[in-house]
DNA sequence: GTAGGGATACACT
DNA sequence: GTGTATCCCTACT
């Protein structure tokens, strides 16, 4: 399992070492767990796509918990997005985990998706939420189990990196978008995966 | 291309 | 308290 050290490194780096790693979750009493191939980072009050970056608020509290927490959040009327926080406390800055390659657990992804290709099960932020049952309730919750936690893994493959998916003009420049080159996992309009 | 969905923030009474 | 614009998206056409 990932150490709390692991997650207070600098949040590009966490990113880019999250790639490959194996997201792991106990929902019911089944084991699900996925190797994560496409991430994104939100960094600090100065990153004006970052939730932070008007300070503090009731729904982005966990982004200012320690690093190895996870922040969960809403959004669209219809969709969970899962953050892991990165840095010490007090600074607000997370991953958002947005694409991952399933292992185990395959039927149960499949039958919480209605849906078989496995390339498409853990495919964008909202999908993988879906499939891995997680929702608001581990919001603040540490990465470190019984419910939730990502494990060592080796990495096969090489990490690229461009602009980050479906924020506005404002911080676009960033390439703060990691992801596994060539993976069919990796989500967004394929002309981003360059 | 666009409808859909609900929480949230903020500007107004 | 009410109105409304926005939101790190998805599943359709």
């Amino acid at each position: 399992m990932l150490t709390p050290a692991f997650y207070r490194r600098p949040g590009l780096e966490v990113a880019r070492r999250l790639i490959g790693k194996r997201l792991v979750r106990v929902c019911d009493g089944l084991r699900l767990s996925a190797r994560i191939t496409e991430t994104e980072a939100y960094l600090g009050t100065t990153d004006p796509a970052s939730h932070a970056y008007r300070g503090r608020r009731g729904a982005n509290a966990s982004m200012y918990a320690a690093g190895g927490t996870a922040y969960v959040y809403f959004t669209y009327g219809n969709h969970f997005m899962f953050n892991v926080v990165v840095g010490p406390p007090e600074y607000p800055a997370a991953v958002l985990i947005r694409a991952a390659d399933p292992e185990e657990g395959l039927s149960e992804m499949c039958r919480r998706r209605g849906l078989a290709d496995p390339r498409r099960l853990l495919q964008g932020p909202g999908n993988l939420t879906r499939a891995f049952g997680i929702d608001k309730s581990l919001d603040g919750t540490k990465l470190c189990g019984p419910e939730l936690w990502i494990e060592m893994a080796r990495l096969a493959g090489a990490v690229k990196r461009s602009g980050r998916i479906g924020i506005g003009p404002e911080g676009a420049d960033r390439l703060w978008r990691f992801y596994l080159a060539g993976h069919p996992t990796v989500s967004g309009p394929r002309k981003t995966a360059w």
